[in-house]
DNA sequence: ACTCTGCCTTGACTTACATCAAAATTTCAG
DNA sequence: CTGAAATTTTGATGTAAGTCAAGGCAGAGT
């Protein structure tokens, strides 16, 4: 075990409330993993013995259709666990994960872990935590898509944002805008044309990454009532 | 307990491979209730204390817009649980539920049941394993969502039913059409319109509640590729 | 400074699906 | 059996967003 793994560990919301030993227990059977940026760290259906857990960098977690569109479904940094699904049930992965910068990923296998959660109670409710708190993010997901138009999930994304940067009128894109279309379940094209419309209404001002919210009480309305006026 | 909730528990898989003696204390712990068909069950952002199993009966779980609009996020019958996402993490609920028919509900109170979780590890793996299956769900719902056009998803949703139905050339609608069109991400009109397109083509035939699969082949291509050709 | 490359934007056009309205069919209580 | 209510279907029309194509812009490397 590294000094590395060691903290990123002590950092990840899975393991919250763990002694000093259990969290050595863990890095006992933790595994380092790099990938460069643009690399795939696995594919949809191919068979899981463990999962991840971001220590450095970012990836994403996506689908993809046959005629190659994208819907991605996380994005995640350090500290988040992925690829956990098939440790708990089946046995394929149900997405694609690719790292979007180079990264360092640690890699907990499964038999070793469910070793471990069977004897640890407090780490089987932590894991039950997290998987509550993606089928949460999952129903939002899902009300964006079928239930709001593009302009509101932009709004919604843009109010989520703010407050995970606990700024007010201020955020900062943490992706590109074209990976950011794919998110909210558009394309690039569209995604500009609604910034610019926002942007022409006053809504807010943009500059490259960087996103004035000029009218956080008129993007809070659109995210709400789902559309935007000519 | 009632002989009535015992054999439910029995039959219910988050409790598979528990002893007689483990599925008493469920059922000690475990509060019957009873609901008429159209009556809601609980609404989204409705505090909650328990979870609750379809014992008899069929429930919605659903989000809605502000403007009407109904998203299903799945259909319930006997054995399934719902609701257990503020049992895990944060306290209020994501969804709204209503029961379809007459039913039977089970409520398990959250305390009691955490206390059971962390004497009885195979009771948390199966939770988890729940969980996880959800989440492969989702996954399924947002691709079909935001990768596939309308016939693909009725598609896909008729290959499925004919799988739990055991069925190859011929399967039953267990929900209305609207209910259906509602759970694809449509509305009935659309619905209704793309029924009469397959039919037209050959796909399948429609007889009220009962679809004959008269080319499972092709609805199988159509569920992958996308398109409806006219 | 300059070109290369990837990213983003803008314009013209197409289309899948929603909306609105009304007719047809099924369901079911009395 | 019968009429009212609910569900489903069909038609005419509107629109959000996708597609295709062409530029514009910015950062990276020589």
């Amino acid at each position: 075990m590294t000094k590395m793994m060691n903290s990123t560990l002590a950092a990840t919301p899975l393991f919250n409330g763990l002694s000093d030993q259990e969290l050595g227990e863990i890095g006992d059977i933790a595994i380092d993993r790099n990938y460069k940026r643009g690399e795939s760290i696995f594919m949809e259906g191919d068979e899981a013995n463990g999962f991840y857990i971001v220590a450095k960098g970012q990836v994403k977690i996506f689908k993809t259709s046959i005629e190659g569109k994208e819907q991605i479904l996380h994005i995640y940094g350090p500290g988040h666990l992925f690829g956990e699904v098939p440790v708990f049930s089946g046995s394929h992965l149900p997405a694609n994960a690719l790292a979007l910068k180079k990264s360092q990923i640690l890699f907990l296998p499964r038999k070793a872990f469910v070793h471990l959660i069977t004897r640890h109670p407090s780490l089987s409710m932590n894991m039950l935590g997290e998987l509550s708190m993606r089928l949460r993010q999952f129903t939002l997901q899902i009300e964006n898509l079928s239930l709001k138009e593009v302009p509101s999930r932009l709004a919604s994304y843009l109010i989520v944002l703010a407050e995970e940067q606990k700024e007010t009128n201020r955020v900062k894109l943490t992706i590109s805008k074209g990976q950011l279309a794919s998110l909210l379940g558009t394309i690039p094209e569209t995604l500009s044309r609604i910034f610019a419309k926002m942007s022409s209404q006053g809504l807010i001002l943009v500059e490259g990454r960087s996103i004035h919210l000029l009218d956080p009480a008129g993007i809070e309305d659109l995210s709400v009532a789902g559309k935007l006026v000519e």
